[in-house]
DNA sequence: GCCGTTTTCGGCCCGACTGTTTTCAGTCG
């Protein structure tokens, strides 16, 4: 079982107390549990095999009566307290409040009142106009529910921050040309640069935020607004990605920045320090009683709760803080810092540019040098070159790296790994390259064993030194394949220089 | 249920928007 699969569980039992109206406390503390779980890096039954329940007790937010819960999982492979409290409800029953629109309350109304236990039931009581006429509901809450399932049935789940930046910054683009706004910053996972990204958090700083509510809510993007306020307003893009629009004081910029960043794990932690030391801290500034004392700047969040400014790229709530109060916060590799590529296409197999176009830009990056790395005759859909056609470009990137001066270019290239963990290129062929990247691009439905063989052996061949995308995923697209990372990790070869990259 | 330079008991992050109300509950982030 998988940390996600623990958290699940914790997750659900949340849920269910929750739906049955259990303390408010017990339940976020279940949700806290779920989240710490998903974050570990660790998994979880090896931290219990390890140290047992008590070194389960050291993870936060895991005391004495989950550690127990965790070891019933592991143990027997269910949890009592999970199966009674679902005890009644169909196995679907929680998807219902994962619809936009449904919280505890109105699903446990609708299944007392009407017996909605699925997604299917509660779209047919809405048309049949049983739910506008409960108590507390109306026709409109209707017709957003509705609404939500379509989301819901819908939702292509997050996208991946290289489709996402593209719009965030047409809709910056797009409110910087008001001049009632101020100051405008992307916030969220985006500026956390998450992988993947849920939905778009603008912050903007105006004196006037009716305008900028207007701009925002009328863009082209836009396909519906989910909410419009005075200071805060939300939008389904056309593209089904959501985009939320956020609108504070110009002093607040700093509270309000730190607030719409997150992660949402990270600033309740960060409030918590707070309300230790006698303050208040929200989005518009940092309180000691009713007096303000600081929020301008994204620093003064830090400073109040006697932390060193932490990078957003670390703002996961998963040990950022802890390592800050050591002073022992990782430095973050910068774009400054990137002296070269060794993983790069040309026109000779799927990319769109010559290996002069490639060298002339990477010098402008600054790069020191770019590896020239094309794909090898099995990507046939790449197109893929045989070794007659490697050994020619070997010339062409000589030719190439002779005529421009600045940048040293490297003889790559993306060698196939067979299913059997043998190279496409004859060894006679491979050792004429400087960089040899081996990479699997078939049969990605391998057993695992099989898959973990098939890379170390390639691992093995002497003339390789880099391991591509060793999971194969693509995200939002497609699944890792199955692979025993820790048992490929433990098989590099000693003394070569090797890198593993996404 | 978790947790502790306030505490082993008594706290637990904070606020906006909507819809249905006529002062607020529910949902969301």
């Amino acid at each position: 079982m998988e940390n996600i699969d623990f958290a699940e569980i914790f997750r659900q039992i949340g849920e269910l107390i929750e739906l049955k109206g259990g303390n408010l406390f017990k339940i976020r503390a279940y949700y806290k549990a779920a989240q710490n779980i998903e974050s570990l890096s660790e998994n979880i039954a090896a931290i219990y095999e390890r140290g047992g329940l008590k070194e389960l007790q050291e993870v936060p937010g895991i005391g004495e009566h989950i550690a127990a819960k965790i070891e019933e999982i592991i143990k027997t492979g269910k949890l009592r307290a999970h199966d009674s409290l679902m005890k009644g409800f169909p196995p679907h029953f929680l998807d219902l409040i994962g619809i936009p629109g449904m919280g505890p309350k109105t699903t446990m109304l609708l299944y007392k009142k009407l017996k909605v236990d699925s997604i299917d039931k509660l779209e047919k009581a809405i048309k049949a106009g049983a739910v506008n006429k409960l108590p507390g509901m109306g026709q409109k809450k209707a017709n957003n529910i509705l609404k939500g399932i379509e989301q819901f049935r819908g939702r292509k789940g997050r996208f991946p921050i290289n489709i996402a930046l593209p719009y965030a910054e047409a809709i910056v683009n797009s409110l910087q040309k008001l001049k009632e706004a101020d100051k405008i910053l992307t916030c969220g996972s985006l500026r956390r640069m998450k992988e993947t990204i849920g939905d778009i958090d603008i912050l903007v700083t105006s004196k006037k935020p009716d305008k900028i509510m207007d701009t925002f809510t009328r863009l082209p993007q836009v396909k519906e607004v989910g909410a419009k306020g005075k200071t805060k307003s939300s939008v389904i893009l056309k593209n089904g990605m959501q985009a939320d629009v956020r609108v504070v004081e110009p002093e607040s910029f700093g509270a309000a920045a730190h607030y719409f960043t997150g992660s949402k794990q990270h600033n309740i932690r960060i409030r918590e320090m707070g309300v230790k030391k006698g303050l208040k801290i929200n989005e518009y500034g940092i309180f000691k009683g009713n007096k303000r004392i600081g929020g301008e700047k994204e620093e003064d969040v830090f400073r109040s709760v006697g932390l060193p400014y932490i990078p957003p790229e670390l703002r996961e709530g998963t040990g950022e803080i802890e390592a800050a109060e050591k002073g022992k916060l990782p430095k973050l590799i910068e774009l400054t810092d990137i002296r070269g590529d060794l993983h790069s296409h040309t026109k000779a197999s799927d990319g769109g540019n010559t290996i002069e176009e490639l060298a002339e830009e990477a010098k402008k990056m600054g790069y020191e040098y770019l590896a020239i790395t094309d794909h090898t005759i099995s990507s046939r859909i790449a197109g893929g070159l045989s070794e007659k056609k490697a050994l020619k470009h070997i010339e062409k990137i000589e030719k190439a790296g002779s005529k421009i001066k600045g940048i040293k270019l490297l003889k790559g290239v993306e060698v196939d790994i067979h299913p059997d963990g043998s190279l496409d290129y004859k060894d006679s062929v491979l050792k004429e390259f400087d960089v040899v990247i081996a990479a699997v691009h078939s049969k990605f439905t391998m057993e695992r064993d099989a898959m973990t063989k098939r890379i170390i052996a390639a691992m093995e061949n002497k003339y390789v030194n880099t391991l591509a995308h060793p999971t194969g995923r693509l995200l939002g697209k497609r699944e890792p394949y199955q692979v025993d990372l820790d048992e490929v990790i433990s098989h590099i070869p000693q003394g070569l220089i090797f890198r593993i990259y996404t």
